[in-house]
DNA sequence: ATAATAATAGTCAATATTAGTCAAAGAATG
DNA sequence: CATTCTTTGACTAATATTGACTATTATTAT
């Protein structure tokens, strides 16, 4: 733990690579086989990097485009100060989400002033019984869970 | 290595070099070979452009003639109202929806005044691949389709 | 007028160029 | 030794580029 330089794998060099980038800038464009070349790594361990490095829980947001000219973009976002709340609201939904904990999750979300009216609209829009049904209940509400998390994982950051 | 926007492929430069145009013009009218040799693609790449970026969804329409003097022009649309804009863009979800359409229509939205940033973001938390995935691509479509029809009835009377 | 030819744009499928997924093998850790 | 983390590569998916072939319209020749 103390020193710096002992014990780092390829993993974490390429880590500490994108991240000093990141240091004197907000995001980082990269073509992902360049990458993999200037480490002597296979493209795909790019991906194991942002998917254990460069996650929202950490403050970065990935996208990336495929076919020719294609990259990978990772963005510096700024983590909201207090998201205790968005925290515990994650680990209490778990797999299934039922219409009527979701409601409850809305009004938790706008009584924080973490939404507005206008966005407690859109969220029960987006996890609407008629809009996820699949005929199946239980498929349902692994939907409006998946649904709620993303929704949830977006509002910890600002912009 | 950080924000330079080098390396766009090239139906991103092109598209960018009409959509220029069309900030200060209501239409640009183009001889397709013309485009072409000017970015030395082949003649079809430009079909590829207006198919992929200048759809209805996008806020453009297309017309074309073919024979000496031929042309295509592409104009701006301009929807009369806010509920226009959302009934178009109802109309023309239909049945599935691709992640690439979708970012097309919250574009749509953003540009139109409908959502602001924090909003357009949510609604892309919401349909988002990894969110919605359940093994199966048509199905995520689907999915797609079905709770950006149930936002953008939302919004419709929302205001 | 009509037919032939030239001058355009459209379609579609093959190929190229990227990134993503997933599971197995290997290495490190406790 | 068991568990977790890392590394690898075969396979998949998305997007871009190319070119052969087709369709339409205008112009020219008869």
């Amino acid at each position: 733990m103390g020193d710096e330089m002992a014990d780092e794998n390829i993993s974490d060099l390429i880590e500490r690579y994108l991240k000093e980038i990141l240091a004197d800038n907000e995001q980082v464009k990269i073509r992902r086989s360049e990458i993999a070349g200037l480490f002597d790594v296979v493209p795909s361990q790019i991906n194991y990097v942002i998917n254990t490095r460069f996650t929202i829980q950490n403050g970065y947001i990935v996208e990336s485009k495929r076919g020719g000219g294609g990259y990978i973009r990772i963005e510096k976002v700024r983590l909201l100060d207090d998201i205790d709340v968005l925290d515990s609201l994650i680990a209490a939904i778990g797999n299934k989400l039922s219409k009527r904990d979701s409601e409850t999750i809305v009004q938790t979300l706008y009584n924080n002033d973490l939404i507005n009216r206008r966005e407690a609209s859109i969220i029960l829009a987006a996890i609407d019984k008629d809009a996820i049904d699949l005929n199946n209940s239980d498929l349902t509400d692994i939907m409006r869970a998946n649904i709620m998390i993303s929704i949830l994982n977006r509002l910890r950051y600002e912009g």
